[in-house]
RNA sequence: GGGCGGAUGGCUCAGCGGUAGAGCACUUCCCUCACACGGAAGGGGUCACAGGUUCGAAUCCUGUUUCGCCCA
């Protein structure tokens, strides 16, 4: 017996159990199939489910489920990201707190503890994932780090390097002081901060009472200045490009250049350049030949500097020279600025640009492949809108900085000679150095970003390089579904690697969808604490309200949503009430056995028809939608479909047969509603998956679960509009009578004497035809044909028809005379505007026929209406 | 500085060339044997502003205001 109300917590293990246990999730190749595959992006391990992946994972899972369901040969590849900075600074902190220092461990130590803590707890996303209801062949789950993955890391490395598109050299890097390593430059986040702008004179060294005045952000660097920049066009400069400043406190001697780069409108139009320490002012140095002078280390200390600021931060180092400048008189002026500065995605702290040695891979014919398979459209990227932002990056892409300097991670596959200093890039340890024989051999010390790794995630995943049965059935992937936040990160890098190393583009689409706000439409993040826990809803509102909260919420244009209390509270609602519905149709089943019913053995009456028309019509609506990937529109038609459709008219009219005393009508009432009540199951089930597998156990039916059965395929020739029209027409009647029932304050329940009268023959057999049901809904005593109107009631209108109620003697019948006055208005108002628009010789010229000959429908319809509406009015007179 | 997106009933948002929609909130009535996580009947919007295109604009174009995001 199912229970009043839906409770989602006695359902959704048992159910996920069941469907894990049946291997419902698994997929195999299958030649002659058609296929849909989906690579799951990889959940960092040290994740937890966060309302982001929800939003992402339950998208990912309708569209599975759905294809699934369709027939095609499904495989969601599951996956964990071993999330190099992330995982190890978790890990560290943990040991931290135990009193264990990661220096103290030593790297294959620390290794060891990072994997046994992924052990440990790596498992938490993935359970999540299961109580979210996602489906992915989990058998097939794949970490990052697993041999066979890393195998292709190193492949793939090795392969770059030896095609000339990897290689090691002493550039600018983005150093995070923190977390002690090099990132790469989408790793950094500019934030407007507030700061000062400093005036400093350098004065010239042939007429020391001259000086310039340079404008800078960060004084402390003027230590590793080796030049002043100004603007080959600007006047005010032009004559002292080439002469000579004296850097105060230091003392050095510095060129004045000229570069086209300097903003003349910047502070005063002169620059002082730190080609060590500024990533402009490196490209500055380098095209003028400067010295780079690097005055601050990896921990943001300060290096080769007078005595005095050795050893500061560079925080500390700014107060002691601004002191100090200001103390000589060196110091014009300080100005108020705000600036943008750059801080580690990871921990916050500010970056710090150096000069250090990394590996890198360059870009330029990678993106130019990458740029091009969108363009010509074999990857079809939605919303169209980020083809955009991705070409825009890409055309001005530099290259990656892929060395970190982590201990976990996949470690860089080259090897340095201690004898001749060789150096070899290979996949496995060489025995000893190919140029001089010598036996001792270091590994590099560093690992590879992680997103090194995961751009190789479509076909690492699948066996690559090897050429197996996996790589090739699923490989290239049908669809790649993620949010805008790693367009960059992840999407055009697996676009470049999987061009580039597998000849083929890794998935045919991507979509790209919006990211979750909180309430207020702010970004969720830990210093706000707006985060919204997903496993809180679920346990609050349900699985299946949190993921038709989230489906429904999304829009094809990827707009950023935010899951508000109140509709979460509304999903919750939706899949109770398509519990209830079931449950009434369960509950009226009993005694027949829809599975042998003969199909021919069925007499039809209006809403059968009318819902049937609907369905199929909703049905190929589902099929269209979904196939778009619009599931935005797909879970909101189908919600309106069931509970304004299915629930509100077609289960209340049903009710007249079912408590009825006519057998065959019974039986007919009962197939339809278990018939189409299964189809509506299934259309849902992508989204509500858990509601609709336990309310399926309770149909009787064919086959194991609603998971693996086959979606609903429309049927075109039940689709019958003039039987919506017809229905439309009787429904508009029922909700006339309560209409006027209401307004007259009559209580609906009780049976109340009705009359109608018609012009319209087919409208008056209609009501007929329909009497029983039409009384029964609308809550009356009688409905009887008259000519003339019968004393003591109200009229009310409906096309060529006339509905009379009886009312009671103390009813104020005024009411009546102000709705109808009311109505002709507006009728009348809407007259004119038609009116006038049939009188428009050029809108009669150029509008689409079909708009027009809806106009004049309406137009009769309307004038009909009205000459109606003033006999009434004449008539309460 | 460049680019993108939003501005629609009290709130959250759909719609994106043919007479304004949903959910929630609100008003009135109803615990009627699927559902009060419900039912019935209602009220409420000159679709940010200004121009333009069009027979017709919330919808297309231009500009303005404003909020947010991305890149530099």
């Amino acid at each position: 017996m199912m229970e009043h109300t839906y409770e989602h917590k006695s359902v959704e293990d048992k159910i996920y159990n069941f469907w894990e246990q049946h291997g419902f999730f698994k997929s195999k190749p299958s030649e002659n199939k058609e296929k849909f595959v989906i690579m799951m992006p990889p959940a960092n391990v040290t994740g937890r489910l966060h309302i982001g992946h929800a939003l992402t994972f339950t998208l990912q899972d309708v569209l599975v489920r759905f294809n699934r369901m369709r027939g095609l040969e499904t495989l969601w590849f599951p996956g964990m990201d071993h999330a190099g900075i992330a995982t190890q600074s978790v890990v560290e902190r943990e040991l931290l707190s135990r009193g264990i220092k990661r220096e103290e461990l030593g790297r294959e130590k620390f290794v060891e503890e990072v994997w046994k803590w992924k052990e440990q707890y790596g498992n938490t996303i993935i359970d999540q994932l299961k109580k979210l209801g996602a489906s992915p062949d989990w058998e097939r789950l794949r970490f990052t780090l697993d041999e066979k993955y890393a195998n292709a890391v190193t492949e793939a490395f090795v392969r770059y390097y030896n095609e000339g598109l990897l290689y090691k050299g002493e550039r600018i890097i983005n150093w995070c002081p923190h977390c002690h390593t090099a990132l790469s430059d989408i790793e950094v986040e500019y934030e407007n901060e507030k700061g000062h702008l400093y005036f400093i004179k350098y004065p010239f060294v042939d007429n020391p009472s001259g000086y310039i005045v340079v404008a800078t952000t960060r004084p402390e660097t003027m230590l590793g200045d080796t030049a002043v920049a100004v603007n080959p066009e600007d006047e005010r400069y032009k004559s002292f490009v080439g002469q000579t400043v004296i850097l105060p406190i230091v003392g050095r001697r510095i060129k004045i250049i000229d570069d086209k780069s300097v903003e003349p409108l910047f502070g005063t139009g002169a620059v002082k350049v730190t080609p060590a320490h500024s990533m402009e002012d490196f490209e500055t140095g380098k095209i003028h030949n400067l010295e780079f002078i690097e005055v601050i280390d990896d921990r943001a200390k300060m290096i080769n500097v007078p005595e005095k600021y050795l050893g500061l931060s560079t925080i500390e180092a700014r107060k002691a020279l601004v002191k100090d400048l200001e103390e000589i008189g060196s110091l014009l002026k300080v100005e108020d600025y705000e600036h943008s500065v750059g801080h580690c995605q990871r921990c916050g702290t500010a970056v710090e640009p150096i000069v250090s040695k990394q590996w890198f891979v360059s870009m330029k014919s990678l993106a130019d492949e990458a740029i091009k398979v969108v363009e010509q459209g074999t990857v079809k990227i939605t919303p169209e809108k980020w083809a955009k932002v991705y070409y825009e990056w890409l055309r001005n892409i530099r290259d990656w900085c892929i060395s970190r300097q982590l201990w976990w991670g996949h470690r860089i596959p080259v090897y340095y000679c201690d004898g001749c200093g060789e150096m070899i890039v290979s996949k496995s340890k060489p025995d000893m150095c190919p140029k001089c024989g010598n036996k001792n051999i270091r590994q590099d010390e560093d690992v590879l970003d992680t997103w090194f790794s995961s751009a190789l995630w479509p076909f690492a995943t699948l066996g690559w390089p090897e050429e197996t049965e996996e790589y090739n059935y699923y490989y290239p992937t049908t669809l790649l579904i993620t949010g805008y936040d790693i367009l960059f990160f992840w999407v055009a890098r697996m676009v470049m690697s999987g061009l580039h190393f597998t000849g083929k583009q890794p998935f045919d689409t991507v979509m790209i969808h919006g990211l979750v706000r909180d309430e207020m439409g702010r970004k969720m993040s830990k210093s706000l604490k707006n985060i919204v826990d997903p496993i809180d809803l679920i346990d609050e509102f349900g699985a299946d309200a949190l993921r038709f909260t989230l489906a429904s919420l999304s829009t094809v244009g990827g707009q950023d949503i935010n899951p508000s209390q109140e509709k979460l509270r509304a999903s919750r609602n939706f899949v109770n009430k398509v519990w209830n519905a079931s449950r009434f149709v369960v509950m009226n089943l009993e005694g027949f056995d829809p599975l042998v019913f003969n199909e021919s053995e069925l007499s039809l009456e209006l809403e059968d028809k009318w819902l049937l028309s609907k369905l199929n019509k909703i049905i190929k609506r589902e099929v269209e939608l979904l196939g778009n990937y619009d599931l935005g529109d797909a879970s909101r038609e189908i919600y309106d479909f069931m509970w304004n459709e299915f629930c509100d008219w077609y289960i209340e009219l049903s009710k007249v047969r079912l408590y009825g005393a006519d057998e065959k009508k019974k039986q007919s009432a009962q197939y339809i509603l278990w018939s189409s009540l299964i189809k509506v199951l299934k259309m849902l089930h992508p989204f509500i998956p858990f509601a609709t597998e336990e309310i399926y156990s309770y149909l009787p039916h064919k086959g194991d679960a609603i998971i693996v059965s086959s979606f609903p395929k429309a049927e075109e020739r039940m689709i019958d509009l003039d039987v919506e029209k017809d229905a439309d027409f009787i429904f508009s009647v029922i909700k006339s009578f309560r209409s006027v029932k209401t307004e007259f304050e009559l209580p609906i329940i009780r049976g109340v004497k009705a009359f109608f009268s018609s012009t319209n023959p087919e409208e008056m057999n209609l009501i007929n035809q329909e009497r029983e049901k039409i009384s029964k809904i609308a809550g009356l005593e009688a409905l009887s044909e008259v000519n003339d109107k019968p004393s003591k009631t109200v009229k009310s209108v409906v096309l060529d028809t006339t509905l009379f109620m009886e009312l009671p003697e103390s009813v104020d019948l005024s009411k009546e005379k102000e709705k109808f006055s009311n109505k002709l208005e507006a009728t009348e108002k809407s007259i004119h505007s038609v009116t006038g628009r049939l009188a428009n010789q050029s809108y009669l010229s150029k509008a689409d026929p079909e708009v027009i000959k809806k106009d004049r429908d309406e137009l009769g319809e309307l004038e009909r209406f009205r000459r109606t509406l003033l006999s009434h009015l004449e008539d309460i007179e």
